[in-house]
DNA sequence: CTGAAAGCGCTTACAG
DNA sequence: CTGAAAGCGCTTACAG
């Protein structure tokens, strides 16, 4: 069965393409379509079972009512949590949402947004990776709304939604502190991203503040695209061999390879050794004993991304940049 | 800066756009266009950056090198795990994927049936809801290739790729009475799916294999869009009235529930109560006491859709539909 | 109140 | 060896 066009229809109801297209996008009225013709057209459009092509009027109106959303890694379940629930909004606005995993790889960020561009996405929600920058300003003096989350790319003008992630970060040093902790660790990773450093300052500036010496050997960097066994031994030589008795873990996935060294090395959490995962996960809820952990305000991100980007669709001028960041919480189990 | 046309390039280099095109989709010797007019044409493109619309390309061609991927949920970690990996596995043979989540709602699986189609995607990878067999059997009869995976339509004729979820549940119950348990309970869902019932199945018939008699209270039927405070509640007055020895959860988040339950109640995994669920998850690895889990074999899921998704879309002619079962893998902890 | 026609950016059968 | 032209299915300025 061939597939109905619009000039199918026109034919079935006696009229022109030109008044088919009108109703079609409820500019009926507005064009002065008799009441007649409208009911004739629409009841013909639903018995046959009529759907325009969404292509053809892609390229002729240059947009397609698609948000493109580009994440590091939809596996991870910060991003497919918050990909659910940028979807499930968008999607009572009448966007629908594609996506795609970067996987922290430059090039392939870049493949995606021209994708992207040539499928003729009306807008675009990243969470950028360092080396994109360019193409981003490219999409920008192309006029295309743009939102970063997550993390922040400071060299661009657009708008950024993401968590505070120095503030939690120092909030959770002040927690071990408050409970007697003063050899406390950071586990973190070694990619050089605003969101991570951020952890890392506010873990440095917490403990100055308190006149607890920053000392770096108490600071592991895992290497980003590295083997979890490989992790896990690193994690268990910082364990056994400093004397410490806090512990930060900088990502979630950091920590349950964390928990998991820790179980090796027959360490119990608690009293001899206090815990933070950043980013909850849950996991942490359900280990024994529970694992205290910063959690970021997924509902509230995603609810102000799809604020920001359905602004900037339905408005004609650009708007005020706004860079909007939202309270991380601290979740003590 | 307007986005380069077809015809930019044509008239830069002095030649047709037909030239262009041909150079473009690789025609160029076929045509026989001669190696000057391509270099020159090549390098007019690489200075440019230009790059061919390809909605355009879409409109003309009638199809579009995406595949349209529908699942349940992407936020639940086996859908995106999925999904990550056959994103990976298409992207290396030039094919993109775009990805949406049903939240098991048959109206919007439809939807996305329909927006898929309207955006002509080449072929389908679904995780199907019931009630869309029409719209799949739309699809099937417009000649567009369809991958059904982890549960089957048993009335659709097309390829399926699947765990076998009888055996694994049949195995996992075995392992429960080899290990001495009688009382073997199954939490699981009410939803009325293929591989659902499969795993009930499986749960009945070992039962019976080793002359242990079927007992309805011993199984939970949670209601699919509930609370999980609710889902809580029901679990512990089942592990609490009853006298079982041995659990088999359906689907991973319905073992995380339990294991919640168990906390709440202070029961403790091992010796007195024994615990399987359905789905691997990082919780389970890490829990104390690890629990055993039925591992789907996602990796070997994922190459197999998109293997016979290539084929498909690489052969003229209908391929003999294929439904694919593998061996699920239960990991004793 | 309604329609003929141009044009979005491509591909390709046909002609030379 | 290369090009003019039709056509994919829409939208919309213009005309009547």
């Amino acid at each position: 069965m061939k597939t109905l066009s619009i000039k199918d229809i026109a034919v079935k109801a006696g009229v022109s393409i030109t008044t088919v297209s009108f109703i079609i996008n409820g500019k009926a009225k507005e064009k002065s379509i008799s009441e007649a013709v409208i009911k004739k057209v629409e009841k013909i459009i639903k018995e046959s079972g009529y759907k325009p092509n969404q292509i053809a009027r892609s390229l002729r109106t240059g947009n397609s009512n698609i948000i493109g959303l580009i994440i590091e890694d939809i596996s991870n379940s910060f991003f497919s949590r918050i990909a659910r629930l940028i979807e499930d909004k968008a999607y009572k606005k009448g966007y629908k949402i594609i996506y795609s995993s970067t996987e922290n790889n430059v090039e392939k960020a870049k493949e995606l947004i021209n994708m992207f561009k040539s499928r003729k996405v009306d807008g675009y929600i990243i969470s950028p990776t360092k080396g994109i920058e360019e193409d981003i300003q490219v999409l920008l003096s192309d006029n295309k709304p743009v939102i970063l989350f997550d993390r922040n790319l400071s060299d661009i003008d657009t708008h950024y939604v993401g968590a505070d992630h120095f503030k939690a970060s120092y909030q959770s040093i002040e927690s071990f502190i408050k409970n007697g902790k003063g050899k406390i660790a950071l586990v973190t990773t070694d990619i050089d991203v605003e969101q991570i450093i951020e952890r890392f300052e506010g873990y440095k500036k917490a403990l100055i503040d308190h006149d607890i010496p920053y000392n770096d050997e108490l600071v592991l960097k895992i290497h980003f695209n590295q083997d979890e066994a490989e992790t896990i031994e690193q994690m268990k030589s910082l364990f056994s061999s400093k004397d410490i008795d806090a512990v930060l873990f900088a990502t979630n996935y950091l920590a349950i390879s964390g928990l998991k060294a820790l179980k090796q090395l027959n360490k119990k959490i608690g009293d001899e050794l206090s815990v933070i995962a950043y980013d909850d996960h849950e996991v942490f809820e359900l280990h024994t004993p529970s694992i205290s952990a910063v959690q970021q305000p997924l509902e509230e991100i995603a609810e102000t991304v799809i604020q920001l980007i359905l602004n900037q669709l339905s408005s004609k001028n650009k708007l005020e940049n706004q860079k909007v960041i939202i309270p991380a919480k601290l979740i003590e189990r």
